[in-house]
DNA sequence: GAATCCTACTTGTCTAGACAAGCCGGCGCA
DNA sequence: TGCGCCGGCTTGTCTAGACAAGTAGGATTC
């Protein structure tokens, strides 16, 4: 990318400048505004017209700046009214619940997986209709430790519906997660989560190196397509090791 | 809402049937198609003018509708290259965290605070430099234990800064929340959590009617204007009774 | 054979205008 | 006084066209 004419000594053009296009810089002036508290939670903000005429641009410009800010949740519009300053402490603020074999690796650590069950089985009536198959069917079963750097960081039991990856026993979890697998095929799905404190089991405490009835941090998932239930999996966690963080920034 | 007019049984006009907005309806379509695995994560979709073809709408419609699916983190788009289904695996789902107030009011449960400390107090030096103060300058701190239909349900630990809400302490706590009081002024602000498992301590064990070394939930947040930290907080829950809940979809 | 140019296709963005729909205050009328 | 209508404000949405910028692949040239 090096010019080998003789430029005149290529002037430092302000890189971290890259001009804004038109619609970002009424997002920007409105996000700084609110920043600075210059509308109040619940206070009317310029108008679309209002904008217009202060930046000289067409209408749909400042529309879509406004939309938006609506779309993250930084103003309230409602049509006949105007646009107003949003009630942040109302608004429920999110965290991220990242793939663990991502988190891992994103640390620069080592991520192993010991795979201590993966086999088809008999489901018993309660797991059956949580997954929307016939009481006994066969569905798969997996139970694997996750380790960082060695130490045991999660314990992974999982249920699959075959129906909806027949292919799930085939593969090798100590190279893959079963996350990645599943996800192969679907791009649209729900899922449902529940986060709670809980004692170690017996069992739990002897795969994660605890004593039982340690604070463990217990995540129950559920994941849906459409119409079938993919998996359910209870992800169990030493409380004293593992921490789920978030940043919400709007 | 019932009208005495003699009118003849006024038809159901199907009102489940608003009458899609055209963009909405491009990106329902889209939408209906990857839910049905039309086109696997990665793969190629329509290309904007595909679309202005098949629905008969204007370039920038089917441009809305595609910004939006992008937004959502359903497809993921590249100049000079098309539309393509979004890698969903790879993708960070996200669990509300519901103000307590709301989501025990929400429930239709009778919510009850009791003030165990209400005071000003000087910072001890690690908490005055995360509140970005002067060690030993003055700080307010709060502690307080909500109830929800009388069972205790979450102790909330608070630090907040007195130049960010010089009339926190002038609050009454019984009937409103420390979260409705501090974010009465600012509307933009970020925040950062760690949510995590921890034995209750004595105090702790003490004030929500636990035994010490219980399994807790304890989410400790830390939240900032753009210039300053506003507060500190550290809200314990015990493991058995509370729960952590979200839903995601796309 | 290799480097270059050109073209077709894609998304990214903006414009000027238009119509619809919702809200509110003021005006006129009973 | 009270009621209803209407005009002016707001947002919600769509259109037809335009230019810019990025990619890929074929055609041309050296």
């Amino acid at each position: 990318m090096v010019s080998t004419e003789p430029k005149p000594a290529a002037k430092p053009v302000a890189p971290p400048r890259p001009v804004l296009a038109p619609y970002a810089r009424v997002k920007q002036f409105l996000k700084d505004g609110l920043a600075a508290g210059q509308w109040a939670p619940g206070a009317l903000m310029p108008s679309e017209a209002a904008l217009v005429a202060q930046f000289g641009v067409s209408r749909m410009t400042v529309n879509r700046a406004l939309r938006e800010l609506q779309a993250d949740g930084l103003v309230q519009r409602s049509q006949g009214l105007g646009t107003f300053a949003a009630q942040l402490d109302k608004v429920s603020s999110t965290l991220t619940i990242r793939d663990l074999h991502a988190e891992i690796e994103s640390r620069g650590h080592q991520h192993r997986a010991v795979v201590h069950l993966q086999r088809s089985e008999p489901a018993p009536p309660a797991l059956a209709t949580a997954l929307g198959l016939a009481s006994g069917a066969q569905v798969f079963h997996t139970l694997i430790v996750h380790f960082e750097n060695g130490v045991p960081l999660q314990c992974e039991d999982r249920y699959v519906n075959p129906a909806c990856s027949p292919g799930y026993l085939a593969a090798d979890f100590s190279r893959t997660t079963p996350t990645q697998v599943l996800f192969e095929t679907t791009a649209l799905w729900r899922a449902q989560y529940a986060i709670e404190a809980a004692p170690a089991s017996v069992d739990e405490a002897r795969l994660l190196g605890l004593s039982p009835g340690d604070p463990c941090l217990v995540i129950t998932r559920s994941t849906h397509t459409i119409d079938a239930t993919i998996t359910l999996a209870r992800l169990v966690h030493p409380g004293q090791r593992y921490l789920l963080q978030g940043e919400f920034q709007p």
